[in-house]
RNA sequence: CGCGGGGUGGAGCAGUCUGGUCAGCUCGGAUGGCUCAUAACCAUCAGGUCGCAGGUUCAAAUCCUGCCCCCGCAACCA
């Protein structure tokens, strides 16, 4: 019961900001780190930042700076949306970090009998510095569109990386579960994807090519490309290879990917593992992307929803609240300014703040704050434990509000303030009052249990509010209404 | 015949594996109730031939066949 468990996140590459794509990473991490904590294990949780490459050394470039010093500054802008969305994560990790660059040096060594030299042969844009695929050169007439220049073919030396030879080994693990792939259909999506084989990868570059990364060791013309660097990642922050501590948390129990980059995940990633004679990762939890009105984010359009916004406006917990219940943990989602706040103002301001509201009211009303003996919370929540070990947090969080909508239903159907009125005629009442009243704290502190994961601020709330025997009240209501992107329907009404 | 996902009341979804108890949930709308509460809450209603066409069956949203439409992915893209 008390293993130590270990979770990932992909790490961003930092030539841009942030998006809800990282933060999304975050969240769902998060979720699953405080639910497993509260469930009386060691987590450990990692973050990071992928900050080598030639787009890296181009933009610093144009800034002005050393590319060290320029992702010195980029860096913090993923380092503050994580503090910023709440992520409990231990373990910050820059590729540029010293450790993780001599680590992958030795993995590389460690690596050996599966690398080869090769030639790379393609379509090479000078003024990218990059090549691309034969279907991209072909698809723009053999012109770059950004350099407005013809492609150029072009052969280089590239060490390459056996991932064919671990095929069978790694098709087996996905198939059995050994390596899960969740949800099923990411999983069946990608044992298809792979049924020929693995290729082989390219992982270094020359030199003159790509300058900002890590020297290959023993050959100095050689520099490795973003997979072994990157990928590394996940076992170098836990000390790998000479801080013996790695052993307790490898192999991660959940990596956190978004399904662009799950084929990195599941095939080149756990080749490494098994060129290392290292364990797979036991499941792979798979998100999908979130839309802004059914249109897909993109820079061109520039549509993007800025998660740092929706926080500022609303606060970190209904962030949390909306993109863990309202976009679907496994698949894709659809985010709208009208659909958050809408969310925001029937969800959590009236069912959740409503209800702690209305009960705290009614003991400090009724008995001087003085809360009886709160039952444990009864409610079954079987399904709720189901979703979470099946990483369907969305559904985890539909059960909290059947509770939330139960409790009210419950004070409806019992009315306390009509018990209230007869309380010092009838002899039943008080007592009658008293255990009602006290039903529903034990109802809100098993609600408060259940959003621990969710919506830690609200639940610890929630807590000091009832956990005492008296209650304390909060400043201010929860949630209060918020009409930014939508119409106040009492404006309306008093206007007319 | 590339691969995967999907088409269910105004919107967003569940249900399809294990046919009947399924036509369900949330939001939005209407009506009523209540007054402890953030003008919140509770109840009821409005009615969608479950993409289309066949088939199997006593019975199909749910199984089979064909077709139409939408969305992702298609390998060096972090």
């Amino acid at each position: 019961m008390d293993k130590k468990l270990y979770i990932t996140t992909a790490i961003p590459y930092v030539n841009g900001t942030p998006h809800i794509g990282h933060a999304l990473d975050y969240l769902l991490a998060d979720i699953w780190a405080r639910y497993q904590k509260q469930n009386g294990h060691e987590v450990r949780f990692q973050v990071g930042t992928d900050e080598h490459g030639n787009k890296i050394a181009a933009q610093a470039a144009e800034a002005g700076l050393d590319p060290k010093s320029y992702t010195d500054k980029m860096y913090v802008n993923f380092e503050t949306l994580m503090k910023k969305v709440d992520a409990s994560y231990t373990d910050f990790i820059r590729t540029t970090d010293e450790h993780h660059i001599k680590a992958v040096q030795y993995i590389w060594q460690k690596l050996q009998p599966y690398i080869y030299k090769g030639t790379y042969q393609g379509w090479y844009c000078v003024g990218c510095e990059a090549f691309v695929t034969d279907k991209e050169a072909t698809a723009n007439n053999g012109i770059c569109p950004d350099h407005n220049q013809p492609y150029q073919h072009l052969s280089e030396d590239n060490y390459y990386f056996k991932t064919s030879e671990f095929t069978d080994r790694i098709k087996e693990a996905i198939a059995s579960g050994t390596m899960e792939i969740v949800p099923d259909f990411r999983k069946k999506e990608f044992l298809e994807l792979i049924k020929d084989g693995l290729q082989d990868v390219s992982i270094s570059r020359p030199k003159k090519n790509l300058s900002w990364g890590v020297p290959v060791p023993g050959d100095l013309e050689q520099v490795m490309y973003v997979w072994v660097d990157a990928l590394a990642n996940y076992i170098t922050v836990l000390g790998y290879p000479d801080r013996q501590e790695w052993q307790e948390y490898w192999p991660a129990d959940v990596q956190v990917i978004g399904k662009d980059i799950l084929r990195f995940h599941a095939g080149i990633w756990p080749a490494m593992l098994l060129g290392l004679g290292l364990s797979l990762p036991k499941r792979l939890l798979v998100h999908g992307f979130v839309n802004v009105g059914g249109v897909k984010q993109s820079k061109t359009l520039g549509n993007g929803i800025d998660p740092n916004e929706v926080i500022n406006h609303y606060g970190v917990d209904a962030f949390r609240y909306f993109f863990s219940r309202h976009i679907p943990t496994l698949d894709d989602g659809d985010f709208t300014w009208e659909k958050f706040e809408t969310a925001y103002n029937t969800e959590l301001a009236n069912d959740l703040g409503n209800v702690v509201q209305r009960v705290a009211s009614m003991l400090t009303r009724y008995q001087s704050g003085v809360i009886g003996d709160a039952p444990q919370g009864e409610h079954d929540m079987g399904a709720y434990h189901e979703a979470m070990e099946a990483l369907e947090f969305n559904k985890a969080i539909d059960e909290v509000w059947l509770m939330v909508r139960s409790l009210n239903q419950y004070l409806e159907n019992v009315k306390p303030w009509e018990i209230a009125k007869t309380v010092g005629k009838d002899a039943e009442s008080e007592p009658h009052l008293t255990e009602v009243l006290a039903y529903a704290v034990g109802a809100l502190l098993q609600i408060g249990d259940l959003l621990v994961p969710f919506l830690p601020g609200t639940a610890a709330k929630i807590h000091q509010t009832f956990e005492t025997g008296v209650v304390v009240p909060t400043e201010g209501v929860f949630f209060p209404r918020i009409y930014i992107h939508t119409p106040d329907p009492h404006a309306t009404k008093t206007k007319v």
